[in-house]
DNA sequence: AGCTCCATGTAAGTCGTTACATGATTCA
DNA sequence: TGAATCATGTAACGACTTACATGGAGCT
């Protein structure tokens, strides 16, 4: 693929899991050539063509590391969801702002989880661009499992939706619990500065 | 605190949530010294005092900041899990590494789980250094909710772990299926580069 | 005297984003 | 001829990591 048509797919489906823009590609593609691990082929572009492309493949040694990459355990995410860390402290704000606070975050998992169900879809009826590009290129006793592992790993990330939206709800019920009695407007803390060490 | 504390604390209980080196903590305390979120006084260290060290407090500025900080919504974590990047691609290795792979992941959040648990302990006995300092300096009547939004986050850190061990133990029985009347060590694909575009 | 802990930084580099910049091709 | 799309880059900056660097304090 180009550069380009990479750049398109990071816009759609790939943004799902991973997300580039297009002056990352760029940039990455050739550093993966210098490293010998993919292979450019310049392309003429259009008809009269005073114009170029430039084609990436897999080099022997790309797909060599490609497969170690993939089989060697995934080193543990990061963990920086600003999510768990605001919601740590949400005394800093009124119930009212904690109830909005995780109807937010509901809101915003369902979506992802709707995006993703679809995305499950269209991976069993193999209908996506990608899919059929790499089943074109696989032999057929594989196909099935190629789409089986892909289904499973969207099926995870709807799972994880789920638990993010289940926890929202929680969140909600907590707020209700704790506000009984309350004026829903008051900060549950005022907003001054703790006191300095001594 | 001084960073050195801080640094400390975020080698331990903070790092479940959030991770930063002290190289980056210093930094970041000068930025935000330079913004006026937080003053820094300098005090003496040990008896002959010929070394000191600062100690930050926030600002009434600095306060107003994180009130507003934490109630605004969080903007969507970054979705940069390796982990399904290469769930998606398990047909590069053989059913025996995918099965070693996912026994991986399990483990991992296997461990996880049983971390965030016994800080979700610590918090109810309000046991934890930082919560005992967050508590002193919070009016008594607001306690329940301090500890109630705390304990909430970090259940909802355990929910995702959960998550993630189903999800890995729904993926070796996957695997079983898949491999059902094959050698479990060939690999799915052989490890050649596929067709280069034409 | 030597070890561990306390305490604070800087430098170089990676990964990624946003914004800036350019030009050909295609089609209405 | 003008707009959308194809196509490829660079520059500046922000967040974060790893490694380098220094020195006092407290204890044995």
């Amino acid at each position: 693929m180009t550069g380009y048509e990479l750049a398109k797919y990071f816009d759609r489906s790939v943004a799902f899991i991973w997300q580039a823009r297009h002056s990352q590609i760029y940039t990455e593609l050739r550093r993966l050539e210098a490293e010998g691990l993919v292979v450019a082929e310049t392309l003429p572009r259009g008809e009269k063509a005073l114009a170029t492309k430039r084609a990436y493949a897999l080099t022997p040694a790309g797909a060599e590391e490609l497969h170690r990459w993939v089989t060697e355990a995934a080193p543990p995410p990061p963990l920086r969801d600003t999510a768990y860390v605001k919601a740590t402290y949400l005394e800093y704000g009124s119930y009212q702002q904690a109830r909005r606070w995780f109807r937010a975050h509901r809101s915003h998992y369902e979506a992802l989880r709707d995006q993703y169900e679809r995305h499950v879809d269209d991976l069993e009826r193999r209908a996506t661009d990608l899919l059929r590009r790499r089943l074109a290129q696989a032999p057929d006793p594989t196909h099935d499992a190629i789409v089986a592992y892909k289904v499973h790993a969207y099926r995870g990330l709807i799972e994880r939706t789920k638990t993010e939206i289940a926890w929202a709800d929680r969140g909600l019920e907590l707020v209700n619990r704790l506000s009984e009695g309350h004026d829903l407007s008051d900060p549950v803390l005022p907003p001054s500065a703790p006191h300095p060490p001594t």
